[in-house]
RNA sequence: GGGCGGUUAGCUCAGCUGGAAGAGCACUUCGUUUACACCGAAGGGGUCGGCGGUUCGAACCCGUCACCGCCCACCA
């Protein structure tokens, strides 16, 4: 006998290690069948599962139990990423306070620190994926720094370089001064911050007490300055071009030039030029062939190249006595207070980032990101939503050399070496550029490797092939690429999604995934973005340790809409815990009440209406939740799951058949617990996606069962008389929720026995419930029912004891909501007339009854929808 | 500056092709009737952001405005 309440935790572990045991989640194991691959996005080694992540497994899991029992060969291909950054930022941090640091250890140490932490933590995540269910396929799990992967990265650099899409170049960078590393232009994040803008006179040469102003916010930055410019047409400037201005506290006399960047609107219209540290004035200098003048250190304190008095200074304390000493010149005209973004790092969002001047590695990715273009332009790589596919788009057409180098050492360290003489060798191995190296004749092979690291998305790129096994042409490359669906999250489209696409389209020849889904973001209760500094971080472990896996996910599931972001907090995962509970009294009802799995059972040969129109309805569930699923409409198979389960299975077929089960009819009662349990089953299977603990365990406990319900076969079921017994259930439910009204309406007691008298009803009606009589009277708790032609057609009489009350039951019963709807009617047709006369003081529209205006907008409906019904046909017709 | 999304019940949100406004939570009343009080029954509550337009008919289509959120670019 099951208990009372289900209690996930203790479950959950056993089940979990059964489907593991049995092989169930390993790819491969149906060679026949039809590959179904899914790339799991690769979390952080050393992350910590978080809401966002259950979400977007969730829903992976969803397709992939779903596409497993529809049959095919899944391959769910999990992993994790090195995630470069975040990672040595982690093992940094807690270096520190160990007393110790990453430059005192030195790499090879340090990077031991990284692995031993790796070794570590790293189990973690893939621990807490498994606590959600997740059926990947883990005997395959990879590492973006396992050896495979590695091999991976190192054959398509130097392919790419080979190819002369990578190369190294020495222009401005996104330079974090804290980590010392360039970053990519996608890991900047501008924040909107107050700051100054400061208004500097710069002396005009050779006119003494003449000047020419210019607005900056980086004060420090004129140490670098090299030029003013003004725009060629500005009247108010054009005597001062070619002329030169005395750049002050340095004393260097700096060209006054041309340039159709300044903007006369802007500033003062005179605009400093300092092409080593502002991307704009980088790109004026090369025009005019200005020198470049860098004033700043790795670590953001002021070089050698600056006057003495600020050498060493941070940019900040540099920017701070650059004003002071402006002041005391009389330099300084104004301080104007303005909120502008400033340039932060995407980890932290607490450093400033510098345009710096380095030598860094880049990817031209243009020629990739045509290919990627063109691939969803002609729908080879679908975007569901479809809106997203513009993001994708504009970003690719706009898209910039992509700096690959990081100035880190977790990471793959780029595979080029150098020998004393500054040659260069790139080779996938050191082997092979020593061997590169000792065909140069005359040459020291002593081989220096370059010390920087790949951008850890350099790897992801490569995550849909690098772990089929790629560049060996495995069997599992050749199966299961290009995969099918892609599931993630909007905001690394760029990062991933598109580089992805690149990636696969050059060394694969095809996309990588024929869809990608992207799922909204998760937000707390109040619509806040989560974030560990906010505290309102809702943790999944926590909502799974207190309502269970299944109830998040289900949650989850039906969250998945696709416009906006969505609300995640403990209430709806309550919510859909007390739906697990329903789940499993349900089926316990079925338990006690003996209803077994009978083999071979056909739903197309019941009997009984009332079983007929479950099969109907389950049929029409699963019909439902397939067509959902197989459009990526979370939501829509969830609450179609939902209310199947809830409103028509337990509301209504439990309680129409307890009468039935309970009766004399033995051939009836059993053809009743076969449907009972033939439905059950059926359930058990369409919520198995969404819900698979409890699902599993029930589908144990039930029954004798061959295999587990994991991997069972997706229901398909062929509807019998569908419309015939759907009409008859909805009849008598509609009947039944009539009395329940009217009983409501009259404060009948509980106890009281109630008589009804169905008046003027037609043969039909009069059939239907003399075939359900026992069931109506037991769910409106009727003592009897009669019928009598002597009251009003379209009436029914209530017999409480000593009253009768006659009410106008109709033909078809509801009458409390008919009389709500037409007194809503009345005050809003009164609301109307009143609105209309004061707008036009129309005498005769006031004259008129409140009753005709309902009259008249009831004609008015009845001719649309007659014409609806019309044109309805008249398509049907077509069709 | 460019683009995207949102605005529906007190709250969180559904609403696919235009056909009498839905769910869950919360609220009110009643209820220990052979699964379930993490339950059942019956209710209350909505000018579907505003204004125009198309249509026999609009939450849905078109135009426009307002507010909220996000992305990209710029930032002298």
């Amino acid at each position: 006998m099951l208990d009372k309440n289900f209690s996930p935790r203790d479950i959950e572990g056993r089940i979990y290690a059964q489907w593991e045991d049995s092989g169930a989640f390993r790819a491969g194991s149906r060679p026949g069948a039809e590959p179904y691959c899914i790339m799991i996005p690769p979390p952080n080694v050393t992350g910590r599962l978080h809401i966002g992540h259950a979400l977007n497994n969730t829903l992976q899991d969803i397709l992939a139990r779903f596409e497993r029992m529809r049959g095919k060969d899944v391959l769910w291909q999990p992993g994790t990423d090195h995630a470069g950054i975040s990672t040595q930022l982690v093992v940094e941090r807690s270096l520190a306070e160990r007393q110790q640091s990453r430059v005192g250890l030195g790499r090879e140490l340090f990077l031991r620190e990284v692995w031993k932490w790796k070794e570590e933590s790293g189990g973690a995540i893939v621990q807490q994926q498994r606590r959600l269910g997740a059926s990947c396929d883990w005997s395959r799990e990879r590492f973006t720094l396992d050896e495979g992967l590695s091999r991976a990265v190192a054959k398509v650099f130097v392919q790419l370089y080979r190819e002369g899409l990578i190369y190294k170049d020495k222009r401005l960078v996104n330079w974090d001064p804290r980590l010392e590393t360039a970053v990519s232009d996608l890991e900047v994040e501008n924040i909107e911050v107050k700051g100054h803008l400061w208004y500097i006179r710069y002396p005009i040469e050779g006119e003494a007490g003449r000047f020419i102003t210019i607005a900056t916010t980086r004060p420090e930055t004129m140490l670098g300055d090299v030029a003013v410019a003004v725009h060629p047409d500005d009247d108010r400037y054009r005597n001062l071009v070619g002329k030169y201005a005395l750049l002050p506290l340095s004393n260097r006399r700096i060209p006054i030039i041309a340039d159709a960047y300044s903007d006369p609107e802007k500033g003062t219209g005179a605009v400093k030029i300092t092409p080593a540290h502002d991307f704009n004035d980088f790109e004026v200098g090369r025009r005019h062939d200005l020198p470049l003048i860098n004033i700043l250190q790795r670590d953001g304190r002021l070089n050698d190249a600056v006057p003495a008095a600020y050498q060493g200074l941070d940019r900040f304390a540099a920017r701070k006595a650059v004003i002071a000493d402006l002041e005391a010149l009389g330099l300084l005209e104004r301080i104007q207070p303005i909120a502008h973004s400033v340039p932060h790092d995407e980890k932290t969002k607490t450093v400033v980032l510098e345009p710096y001047l380095t030598e860094q590695w880049y990817l031209d990715v243009r020629p990739l990101a045509e290919r990627a273009l063109a691939a969803v332009e002609a729908g080879r790589t679908q975007f569901v939503p479809t809106q997203w596919a513009n993001v994708y788009f504009n970003w690719l057409r706009n898209i910039q050399p992509w700096c690959i180098s990081r100035q880190l050492w977790w990471g793959h360290q780029i595979p080029v070496w150098y020998d004393a003489d500054g040659n260069v060798f790139v080779a996938e191995t050191e082997a092979d550029a020593l061997a590169e190296a000792r065909g140069k004749p005359g040459h020291d092979p002593v081989l220096a490797r370059d010390p920087d690291v790949l951008d850890t998305w350099f790897s992801s790129a490569l995550w849909p092939f690098s772990t089929l096994g790629w560049p060996e042409a495995t069997r599992e490359l050749a199966r299961y690429y290009p995969t099918d669906v892609l599931v993630t999250s909007f905001d690394i489209i760029f990062f991933w999604v598109a580089r992805m696409m690149m990636m696969g389209l050059h060394f694969m020849k095809d996309v990588p995934f024929h869809t990608v889904f992207i799922h909204t973001r998760v937000l707390d209760e109040k619509g806040q973005k989560m974030s560990k500094t906010k505290g309102n971080v809702v943790d999944p472990l926590v909502l799974i340790d207190e309502f269970g896996a299944d109830a998040l996910r289900f949650t989850l599931a039906l969250a998945a809409g696709q416009g906006r972001d969505m609300r995640i907090g403990p209430a709806r995962v309550e919510a859909n815990r007390n739906f697990s509970t329903k789940l499993w009294n349900a089926v316990r009802f079925c338990e006690m009440n003996r209803c077994q799995t009978v083999p071979g059972f056909d739903p197309a040969r019941v009997e009984l209406i009332v079983n007929k129109w479950i099969i109907a309805e389950t049929a029409a569930a699963g019909r439902d939740i397939t067509r959902a699923l197989e459009e990526l409409r979370f939501n829509e198979a969830a609450s179609a799951a939902y209310q199947f389960v809830w409103s028509r299975f337990c509301d209504w077929y439990l309680e129409l058949i307890k009468p039935v089960l309970g009766g004399g009819d033995e051939t009836h009662a059993a053809e009743t617990r076969a449907t009972t349990a033939w439905a059950r089953d059926q359930i058990l299977k369409l919520l198995h996606p969404f819900m698979p603990f409890i699902t599993e365990e029930l589908w144990a406990q039930t029954a004798e069962r061959d295999a587990l319900l994991i991997i069972s076969e997706w229901p398909k079921i062929a509807p019998p008389a569908e419309q015939e017994a759907r009409a008859e259930i909805d009849w008598l439910i509609a009947l039944v929720s009539g009395v329940r009204s009217v009983r409501n309406e009259m404060n009948v007691p509980a106890a009281a026995r109630i008589e009804l008298v169905l008046t003027g009803t037609d043969a039909t009606a009069r059939d239907r419930l003399e075939r359900n009589r026992t069931s109506t009277t037991t769910l409106a708790r009727l003592s009897s029912i009669s019928f009598a032609d002597s009251v009003p057609r379209g009436s029914a009489q209530f017999v409480v004891g000593d009253i009768v009350a006659a009410l106008p039951l109709g033909d078809v019963i509801d009458l409390a909501k008919e009389r709500a709807r037409l007194e809503k009617e009345l005050g809003h047709a009164q609301a109307e007339i009143a609105k209309i006369d004061a707008k036009l003081g129309n005498a005769d529209f006031m004259a008129r009854a409140p009753e005709d205006v309902v009259d008249e907008q009831k004609e008015r409906r009845g001719e649309a929808e007659a014409l609806a019904r019309r044109l309805h046909e008249a398509v049907s017709r077509l069709a």
